[in-house]
DNA sequence: ATCCCGAGTGAAACGTGTTTCAATTAACCG
DNA sequence: CGGTTAATTGAAACACGTTTCACTCGGGAT
């Protein structure tokens, strides 16, 4: 489905992701990324249409990382609750690692451009997988070792995607500095608390 | 508390709301806003910090808008589901209106600038106050003309902040194209369900 | 009326994302 | 090998957000 990266493009890429560490979104700047990749600018444009397409791109090698994590250690938990409380613990312990970067790809992927609606269909797309898997305690692996196709229908697919928005939402909040890290996740429990209430009752 | 905008800076808001309306946030160049205003660029700026800061100005004189439409037509329903929905209904038919500008405010106010956080804080509230008032079925307005404070405690209120956060991705979903009009109506009201579902239970 | 000061002005300059282009190099095909 | 095509390079130019600065202006305090 997804091809590799080039090895051109893997350098740029993780160069990206280096420079936005240290100094979040603004701190990538093209030149520096294509002088540090060892490549022209032109090239770094013939690959990326964007900085912001770079970023999104970088937050795909990211969301790889967390899927890979999510296979080693699935969430653990008695009910639903406790294992999607689980997983965004896991999603948020990563993000606070490095929130520079953190913040610099919410910002790329949320920025609106009509040319990454695919890309930003794709990484909601990850995260309701993953909480699917939670919701149901079975994490499903295909053979090339990523996670298999989401589910598009069902009370756990529509529950995992109403939390998706919660998550999403929350998550902006946090980029934006609306509340910290503790306030995100007591607004995720709270909310989840009612979504998941919300979906255990026979309708 | 919000002092009315001076003459001057209301003219340049005016303006960027003009450029937006027809051509989006690229359109909204600040030369172009100072000259039609008829300011100097250094006017501007020292009214404003920054081209998102101008923006979610023009965001805040929407939501006022948006406030007043509120009081006179304050939504409609048998119970707490239509009454919500009816709130939706409402703003996306003013979103629908002005397609560009719409997505240009949500760009602003989501861009994650620092000095606008209290800003993004204070846009949620408005829509969080709505929602409230929705779900209650009693738009409550002061002697000046605005809405009451917000409840900051209570079922209504977290049942109104989780249809907020539930809505402000469905808007970033819409702003980025990956659904249109229509589906994020669909998914406002399925997650809606689940929400109000869980809500009406006694824990 | 005079002085003073902060707001406003106009113009230039700077930084960085993005585009362009001619020249060079690499890759592939017969 | 020769030739054709695509990718890469380096450098310059462009667009626009943002900053700076010397100058002007208008209104209040003395």
């Amino acid at each position: 489905m997804k091809a590799p990266l080039e090895a051109r493009s893997r350098r740029i890429v993780e160069t990206a992701i280096e420079l936005a560490e240290k100094g979040g979104f603004e701190a990538v700047r093209l030149r520096d990324v294509a002088a540090h990749a060892e490549v022209a600018l032109g090239t770094l444009y013939r690959r990326f249409r964007s900085k912001e397409d770079l970023l999104v791109a970088a937050l795909e090698l990211e969301v790889e990382n967390l899927e890979a994590r999510f296979i080693a250690r699935p969430p653990k938990g008695a009910d639903e609750m406790e294992r999607v409380m689980s997983f965004f613990d896991m999603v948020v312990r990563g993000l606070l690692r490095r929130q520079n970067l953190a913040r610099a790809l919410l910002k790329a992927v949320s920025s609106g451009e009509p040319e990454l609606t695919q890309k930003m269909a794709a990484f909601h797309a990850h995260i309701e997988r993953m909480l699917v898997m939670a919701l149901r305690e079975e994490v499903v692996v295909r053979e090339d070792g990523r996670l298999a196709d989401p589910v598009t229908h069902g009370r756990d697919a529509q529950t995992a995607e109403t939390l998706n928005q919660v998550w999403y939402a929350l998550l902006m909040g946090w980029a934006g500095g609306v509340h910290g890290r503790s306030a995100m996740l007591e607004k995720m429990k709270s909310s989840a608390q009612l979504v998941l209430r919300g979906s255990s009752q026979r309708p």
